[in-house]
RNA sequence: GGGCUCGUAGUGAAGAGGCCUAUCACGCCUCCCUGUCACGGAGGAGAUCGCCGGUUCAAAUCCGGUCGGGCCCGCCA
């Protein structure tokens, strides 16, 4: 019966069967060093007998093997133990040598990251590159946990669209059985109906950006966190995302902490409540301390988004921080305004460790002014398919409500010190990339 | 879309008019090596220097074009 390479430990001086891919030889003459990958990691292979080498004669890296031997202690060995006397019987035999080495840390200097993604199907064996989607994995368990706890219902909803919905950003346009049709730039008038069903709801999913940005921030898909919740204002919406930020760094730390260090990850600082600064007031605050002058600007430069997160982390400890007060003019027209100051719009960015990864808002939930809205923000067709559902649920009765979405990408690229956000990618799209 | 940059064995780098018949490291192949964990040692194979054209007695090196990357900006998650 096959044990897994973490459960070896547990049978000392038992002979037990291991399996996965060959992922290093080291041959020292009368003896020889192999390590074996499974899904929970390395196993090392003590090989003195030359005719069990010689069946590795030829092969690569990624042979796919099974290995019979005696478990024992040893404290030389990684993880403290090692399988002896070891029978190996070759499963898939590899010969051709494969283009990169993944038996060390792969390279991601920004001009090498072309040849990165080129051979990920084979460089994702790299015990630091797999790690990184393996924390992914359970930053998106941390995310349902999270969700589930405040009884927010898991919803998908299409990407296959029948108009452009959000207004902006560009979208995909597909031929659709001779018809045209659009891939979802995000799940917005979806999860909104949803809040008239079931008040809280979220959905992790692709969504697709036919923006030409070649950034390290940017692809045309992408994995959107959304969430939108019923009878909540913008304080509380805050207030969510700070917990939210806080819950999946602290499960992480706690649940993966071997890993983390592995990729040499460290822990973010993070306010319990995560401090929140007006656009105003970073545009005054970075002109004085730059003397490049941004005051009155609409919005945040990449380089003032770096700047402000560099200054809480250091001033008040907290590498994530809230941009409140937004101007009103470039809503979208599904947001709300601020009620006491309607030329403010009710949203809130969220930036951490230099880049946005949240944007989050009120939206408008009466009728009447969603439709005024819209034909004066979007010049939008109340009777288009594309706006057309949501706006029968918001005749059908809409609580007031808000959310977000947050790019599940960016989150673990930040949380982990990356430099890109295709590094926390499996595969990569941009403007240039398709493939693999 | 705009600006700036970079293309040299499978991978990562050095070479910046003649010293290049192109150097090094890793990987690969052969041999040696009983505690490696980026093992070590000896030897070997592997590159028409992205492509096209030009300048020059001479181009990996200079110029123009082209193709392919990267970074920044705009836009956004």
């Amino acid at each position: 019966m096959r044990i897994l390479s973490s459960d070896t430990s547990n049978y000392p001086g038992k002979t037990v069967q291991v399996v996965g891919w060959l992922h290093k030889k080291r041959l020292l003459g009368g003896l020889t060093f192999i390590n074996i990958r499974d899904r929970k990691g390395l196993v090392q292979v003590v090989l003195h007998d030359k005719t069990e080498v010689e069946k590795l004669r030829g092969l690569q890296i990624g042979t796919v093997l099974s290995v019979n031997g005696k478990v024992v202690k040893e404290p030389r060995a990684p993880g403290g133990v090692e399988l002896h006397d070891a029978k190996l019987k070759i499963l898939v035999p590899v010969e051709v040598e494969p283009p990169i080495e993944i038996d060390k840390p792969l390279g991601h200097k920004p001009e090498n990251l072309d040849t990165l993604f080129e051979y990920r199907p084979i460089g994702l064996r790299n015990i630091q590159e797999s790690t990184i989607f393996k924390i992914q994995s359970v930053i998106t368990k941390a995310l349902r946990d999270y969700f589930a706890e405040q009884d927010f219902t898991e919803i998908h909803t299409p990407k296959l669209l029948a108009a452009a919905t959000e207004g902006g950003a560009e979208v995909f346009k597909i031929d659709y059985f001779g018809k045209e049709a659009t891939l979802a730039q995000s799940p917005q008038f979806y999860k909104q109906i949803m809040v008239g069903v079931f008040e809280r709801v979220y959905e992790i999913a692709p969504v697709y950006r036919a923006e030409p940005s070649a950034t390290t921030r940017h692809m045309t898909e992408y994995t959107s966190v959304d969430a939108e919740m019923a009878f909540i204002d913008i304080s509380e919406l805050q207030e969510f995302l700070s917990d939210l930020l806080n819950y999946v760094t602290d499960y992480l730390w706690k649940s993966n902490g071997a890993d983390l260090k592995l990729i040499k990850a460290t822990k973010p600082k993070i306010t319990k409540k995560i401090p929140a600064i007006t656009m105003a007031e970073i545009h005054e605050r970075y002109s004085q301390a730059t003397g490049e002058n941004t005051i009155g600007e609409r919005d945040l430069r990449p380089d003032e988004e770096r700047w402000i997160c560099d200054y809480t982390g250091q001033k008040l400890g907290s590498e994530a921080v809230f941009v409140t007060d937004w101007p009103a003019e470039d809503m979208k027209f599904y947001h709300k305004a601020q009620a006491d100051h309607p030329k403010l719009a009710d949203r809130i960015d969220l930036l951490f460790r230099g880049v946005e990864i949240v944007t989050g808002s009120m939206r408008e939930h009466e009728y009447s002014l969603v439709l005024k809205q819209l034909k004066q923000k979007a010049g939008g067709d109340p009777e288009d398919p594309g706006f057309k559902p949501l706006l029968m649920a918001m005749q059908a009765g809409m609580p007031p409500h808000g959310g977000f979405g947050m790019g599940l990408e960016r989150l673990t690229e930040k949380l982990l010190g990356l430099h890109n956000v295709k590094e926390a990618t499996l595969f990569p799209r941009d403007i240039n990339r398709l493939a693999p």
